[in-house]
DNA sequence: TAAATTTTGTGATTTAAATCACATTTACTA
DNA sequence: TAGTAAATGTGATTTAAATCACAAAATTTA
């Protein structure tokens, strides 16, 4: 199936500072692909060939840690995806599965490094990505190993809320073995946790369905770790 | 003081990349600084405002978590200090403080970004650097936030010897409340599982000088944790 | 070089959270 | 729709590591 790039609303970013003939490069040479819930779009350990770009849906970053996968981070559409694996080495050092239905754009890597060598200003933005990015990791990590669970989740909910669903009233991602290797907890901590909030009304919970009654309190007990 | 960028041979990356053109700009707007151990070169909540290139010494990356001030990383010259935190955001989210008596160039923002506009080879050198720190970033938080206090303080001792100092002897950088700070644990844990590799006889210590005398049992306790 | 400060060592106690064990609910699939 | 598998809830127990408390070195500085 052929796309047009130059009115994909999603690619936003890149298009802008693409000229006409940069534009017809990419046409020719991407294919948008749909991956089902729980499929692997890039895999640890396998070559990385293509760049990725992630048109609709959500999906998780991990990576095998020492003893299990640890989930780093949920990122939703649109994106790039796994820049650092593809540039920084030829063996993909991290997974991304959906967790939506999902659609992927794939680029030729031939034509994307072409397109940073013509494109000054495209070059720019990548680079300012990669460090935007970066500095939420060192943020994340620094919150994952200081903050209790609590905390941890309760940020988690909020950051769910803000910035993946932009509503506080959603359905979780994730269940609850996937929250524990995101915030490093385990599976019973989060039900534990989970529950209490349900218990002292911060939050409504059904099943996996989720409404935020109190912000506030889990903005506090956030913080307060 | 003056100094000749294209003699510069800590800059190599860069340097190899640049024009002609490139290095006389580059010469007529850097300077170098030096600083002592335990002065602050980058800090956390003050504007960006140059980019700052590691000529000598070494240096530590930190962050103000909610509870404590959390040690990312050790770096050593030669090397781009702080690039995420200079392009990523205004205001610089993390600390690079001196750890060792140290060289710096500081290099004007605007004649850095000219660079990486008119070369493209250099514009893509500073991507891979960006995706391979990223890269490691995950790497190592993903093990700080499994294993436990003595696999990462193995880890750290082979990370001093292999890619710090090359050399099996060597003084400690860091106090050990800095060490608990880097690898997520208490001072008293840290003392207690350093005590205990000199009792094993895994490590030789008088006060922060260590000899390194059984390698592999280190790195066995830092691979299973 | 003596006094003050910082750093380190080590036992006793506490604690957050993991693990274990099992019941219950929810979601697949044959 | 029954039957199996996956996900969740919850108590009891264990554990790694934090915290507390204080002594002893080591380093700084007055």
């Amino acid at each position: 199936m052929k796309h047009n790039c130059s009115s994909c609303q999603f690619n936003a970013l890149a298009v802008n500072t693409l000229t006409q003939r940069s534009l017809e490069q990419l046409n020719e040479n991407h294919a948008v692909v749909s991956f089902s819930k729980g499929d692997a779009i890039i895999k640890q350990g396998t070559f990385s060939t293509n760049v990725v770009f992630l048109r609709k849906g959500l999906v998780k970053q991990h990576l095998t840690g020492p003893y299990y996968e640890q989930i780093v981070r949920l990122v939703k559409a649109p994106t790039y995806l796994g820049l650092p694996t593809t540039f920084g080495d030829k063996i993909n050092q991290y997974s991304i599965t959906a967790v939506s239905d999902v659609e992927i754009c794939f680029i030729d890597m031939k034509v994307f490094k072409e397109l940073l060598e013509k494109n000054h200003q495209f070059s720019y933005e990548i680079i300012l990505e990669l460090c935007r990015n970066e500095l939420e990791s060192f943020r994340r990590c620094a919150n994952r190993t200081q903050k209790q669970s609590r905390g941890n989740i309760a940020g988690f909910l909020v950051e769910l809320a803000d910035k993946i669903f932009e509503k506080d009233e959603f359905t979780l991602p994730l269940n609850q073995v996937e929250i524990g290797n995101l915030i490093d907890a385990s599976r019973e901590s989060v039900s534990r946790v989970l529950t209490e909030f349900h218990r002292d009304k911060i939050i409504l919970m059904r099943g996996r369905n989720i409404k935020i009654l109190n912000k506030n309190s889990l903005e506090l007990i956030s913080k307060n770790g």
